[in-house]
DNA sequence: GCCCAGGCCATTT
DNA sequence: AAATGGCATGGG
């Protein structure tokens, strides 16, 4: 399957933190799990090559349609934005299977990027439903249900350590109807946020990248340990005594219709250049 | 050994 | 509303 697609940057796309099931290929490219699909994708310029999948789920996963230059385009036109666009330019959000990245990003908490991988792989490996691709076992994202089965004990030993009980506590709620994930989409953003975060593991940031990332909804900002520190040094500099609730509204008011866009563009700035948070430049 | 990592939660001020 | 400590694990 090939597309053309412009502003497309494959790499900055898959290694920038919202996904945890691709790798670089020596060549390259990149290889990952979509559903019960392994996915090889590679870009020459506006070329890129998707296979594995059925085209339909390709664009989907990608948002081939979305237009970069157009969402960057709505981004506040500040120093620390025109850094970030520089930098990540081509990166676009990818629209996941929404359970998927809810339980990933229950596993995320107080993990590094590597780390959240190496467990996903883990519970992959341990519950996930295998299938065989190119001659290889590769194991699909377990489901709610298998995950709901599940001991503790399987958890523990996918080394997700406290994160293992919040994990089989939501898996259980969802899979018993208490709390239901195919009522997200019709819900306005703050009811989607109190739904999510009645699951344990799940407070406002990992609510927000669920959000994001796998039901595609913009007003979700994220805010980690890296986008506190940008917003506090980039844009209230000096400044002491900057309340979360100050931080809310500042993005709510600042970012536009994309601020979940603009949220992973600074995310993936001041992630790979620490150095722009030490002296907050003009 | 220490500190921190794409947090959350209960408890305390 | 904000601070604090606990919770596991691994890397610098």
């Amino acid at each position: 399957m090939e597309f053309t697609a412009r502003n497309f940057h494959l790499g900055h796309t898959l290694e920038c933190g919202q996904a945890f099931r691709w790798r670089r290929l020596a060549d390259g490219g990149y290889e990952g799990v979509i559903g019960r699909t392994v996915v090889h994708a590679t870009q020459l310029g506006d070329k890129l090559v998707l296979a594995g999948a059925p085209a339909g789920t390709l664009e989907r996963y990608f948002q081939v349609h979305e237009d970069i230059a157009a969402i960057v385009g709505t981004f506040p036109d500040d120093p620390h934005m025109r850094r970030a666009v520089a930098f990540g330019r081509g990166m676009r959000l990818l629209r996941q299977e929404p359970w998927e990245c809810l339980a990933s990003f229950i596993c995320s908490a107080a993990k590094q990027f590597v780390q959240i991988c190496q467990v996903v792989d883990n519970l992959c490996r341990a519950l996930g439903e295998p299938f065989e691709a190119g001659g290889r076992n590769e194991f699909a994202f377990p489901s709610v249900e298998a995950v709901a089965r599940a001991t503790h004990g399987q958890l523990w030993s996918c080394k997700m350590g406290f994160r293992a009980k919040n994990l089989l506590a939501a898996a259980r709620l969802i899979d018993s109807g208490k709390v239901r994930l195919e009522t997200i989409t019709a819900m306005d953003y703050p009811h989607a946020v109190e739904e999510l975060t009645k699951l344990p593991g799940v407070g406002p940031k990992v609510a927000d990248c669920a959000l994001l990332f796998g039901w595609g909804r913009q007003e979700a900002f994220p805010i980690d340990v890296w986008i506190e520190r940008a917003l506090r040094r980039l844009y209230f500099p000096g400044k002491r005594r900057v309340t979360r609730r100050q931080l809310v509204e500042f993005h709510r008011s600042y970012f536009g219709p994309y601020a979940g866009y603009a949220q992973q563009y600074l995310f993936h700035y001041v992630r790979n250049n620490p150095q722009s948070l030490a002296a907050a430049p003009r």
